[in-house]
RNA sequence: UGGCCCAUGGUGUAACGGUAGCACAGCAGAUUUUGGUUCUGUUUGUCAGGGUUCGAAUCCUUGUGGGCCAACCA
């Protein structure tokens, strides 16, 4: 029966967001039998996160109705993009998961959009205007009031077809002259009054060299270029909601498949600034060290930083599609990388500031091999072992002389469970003549080895640890949120917003001998400190790794409440 | 003061005229050889007024608040 052929677990089915309820309209009704989406980045910086929303909303939708996605360049503009950024572009989008049906530049059809600016010209709706900015802006009035003709505007087609093949043929110089559509000059909408289509740029492009001085704006080429590809559904962000009905003036005169446009909202992070030419400041005037640097919300930042793709695609869901201005919070892009390398990351033990501890009654030549899991989340990660004697060093802040309720570490007359090894009773420490600590003085209990445990003690707290001598220096970053406050773009100046403690490096860390040769981009959590990746600048004689995110801290919290 | 878009807990996002749900964040507890993880519980919300309706977050209307639009940028 029909009944037995429905999904049992249809009321579980994830709500769709407003674009995929206009997908499955779409199909439901027959209008289209199948989708097509581009994504469409200007080649004139590096992505970044936001883009990553976009990147997964366009491709995440083809591959969710089993249609196609397209990357296109949108590379209508020479004196702004450059061939690096096509490159880091392609490879983000690969990085993160994604491979584009066809490669395509908006630079493709401009043979094309020159003809069909030619057929516009025939129709009477676009003229060669010989004005000056300053006049054409003045003649377009204000949202209240409406704009004056010019002379141009009554140009026959047959001069204007004759001026425009002039202007192709580069016999005027920039900004000479320009060609505009002749629409509306009192539209309530400003991008109907009359918008250009075509300026003069003796430029070289990236792709078409010197064949061309014309170049085609925005509003001209986009929607012809997704028409071209047959695109169906359109996406982009909300600022060109106004475009629309330029987009589809020029589909329809021209008669030819009619794509149409949607709009969503872009990403904003908090405690981040996410607009390219904002990104490109704070490279060109040295805030951050270039456009991977892990503090910056770039894809190539973010993945030195030791962000996953998994983690991305993740956040990209989770923070949803809808028409909303918005600004997420950071801690759940924290959280999103946390879940993904909770699973997967091996664990290692790091000192990032390490105090000594010696065990007085342990054997001095002794070393044992302790046996310890690489991921308790993950059994199939298996055991290591790690090198244990009688000189270690643990984390500074694992000890405390004078220590506040609920601290279980270490402390005088305290103990605690050194991790994989055994417990120790601190019974006091060493002082410098300045009166200093220099060393934690502990007694070990030999029969609280772990896996064989007899002593039947209980312990509070467990603290990782290196043994002195196997300890090998290096290099970790760790890195802080960019800006100190949650909406630096809203700032009088973003920049004096930075957070001047972004990046801290720790030059002589220590770490266990398993971190020695690690590759650039392996992620590891450091016992109790957070997770970490080899940085591309590492190298066997001196290890760096870059600080992803913290573990979260629920003590950091009570000490900081403790203090208040 | 022209046009367009938007308004649900702290932040996002569902609910398609019929019990306002989920996630993150927060808080409390349990478990834990990572103060991690996991698990449990929990605080907080429909911008305002009017209307339609048996019933409105949802429809209509008027406000209010926010965003976008007058680059030879995209």
């Amino acid at each position: 029966m029909a009944a037995n052929t429905e999904p049992i677990r249809e009321a579980e089915k994830e709500p769709l967001n407003f674009i995929e309820e206009i997908i499955e309209e779409d199909l439901r009704s027959g209008r289209h039998t199948t989708i097509r989406t581009r994504f469409p980045p200007e080649p004139n910086g590096y992505l970044h996160i936001g883009h990553a929303k976009s990147i997964c909303l366009n491709f995440g939708l083809a591959r969710k109705y089993g249609g196609k996605c397209n990357l296109r360049y949108d590379d209508t503009n020479p004196t702004s993009e450059e061939q690096e950024y096509v490159d880091s572009i392609l490879a983000d989008i690969r990085w993160l998961g994604f491979e584009p049906d066809e490669i395509l530049y908006a630079s493709d059809y401009f043979d094309q959009l020159y003809e069909w600016a030619k057929v516009l010209i025939k129709k009477g709706l676009a003229y060669v205007d010989f004005s000056t900015p300053e006049e054409i802006a003045a003649q377009k009035g204000s949202p209240t009031v409406p704009g004056t003709p010019n002379k141009y505007r009554d140009t026959s087609p047959e001069e204007n077809l004759a001026l425009f093949e002039r202007m192709k043929n580069g016999e005027f110089p920039d900004g000479h002259c320009v060609l505009r559509a002749k629409i509306d000059l009192a539209s309530p909408n400003m991008h109907l009054r009359d918008p250009y289509m075509y300026r003069i740029k003796h430029a070289y492009h990236h792709r078409t060299g010197n064949k061309w001085c014309i170049y085609p704006m925005y509003d001209w080429a986009h929607g012809q270029c997704d028409s071209i590809e047959r695109i169906t559904h359109s996406i982009c962000t909300l600022e060109f909601a106004s475009h629309r009905p330029l987009y589809d003036w020029f589909i329809e005169q021209l008669g030819i498949f009619p794509s149409k446009q949607y709009e969503f909202a872009r990403l904003n992070l908090t405690y981040t600034v996410m607009s390219k030419r904002k990104l490109l400041q704070l490279v060109q005037e040295g805030y951050v060290k270039g456009w991977d640097d892990p503090r910056m919300p770039t894809l190539s930042g973010l993945r030195r930083r030791g962000y996953t793709p998994e983690s991305i695609r993740e956040f990209a869901h989770r923070v949803g599609v809808a028409k909303r201005e918005n600004i997420i919070d950071v801690s759940l892009l924290e959280f999103c990388i946390r879940e993904d390398l909770n699973k997967r990351a091996l664990r290692r033990f790091a000192v990032l500031r390490p105090l000594k501890l010696i065990l007085t009654n342990y054997p001095e030549d002794r070393v044992e091999w302790l046996e310890t899991e690489n991921n308790p989340e993950d059994p199939s990660a298996g055991y290591r072992t790690v090198p244990f004697s009688r000189e270690l060093y643990i984390e500074q802040e694992d000890f405390m002389e004078n220590p506040p309720p609920k601290y279980f570490r270490l402390y005088p007359g305290g103990m605690v469970r050194l991790k994989s090894a055994y417990i120790v009773v601190c019974t006091g420490v060493e002082r410098d003549a300045q009166g200093k600590i220099t060393a934690v003085l502990c007694r070990y209990i030999p029969e609280s080895r772990s896996g064989s445990d007899t002593s039947g003690l209980k312990v509070k707290g467990t603290i990782h640890w290196l043994s002195a001598s196997h300890a090998r220096i290096a290099e970790v970053r760790l890195y802080d949120r960019l800006f100190q406050v949650e909406d630096p773009a809203s700032e009088e100046d973003f920049k004096k917003a930075i957070n001047p403690n972004s990046l801290e490096i720790i030059p002589q860390a220590l770490v266990e001998p398993a971190l020695l040769n690690t590759k650039p981009g392996e992620h590891f959590q450091f016992m109790r400190l957070g997770y970490f990746c080899t940085d591309p600048d590492s190298t066997p004689e001196k290890p760096v790794f870059n600080r992803t995110v913290t573990l979260k801290d629920t003590w950091a919290k009570e000490a900081k409440k403790q203090h208040n």
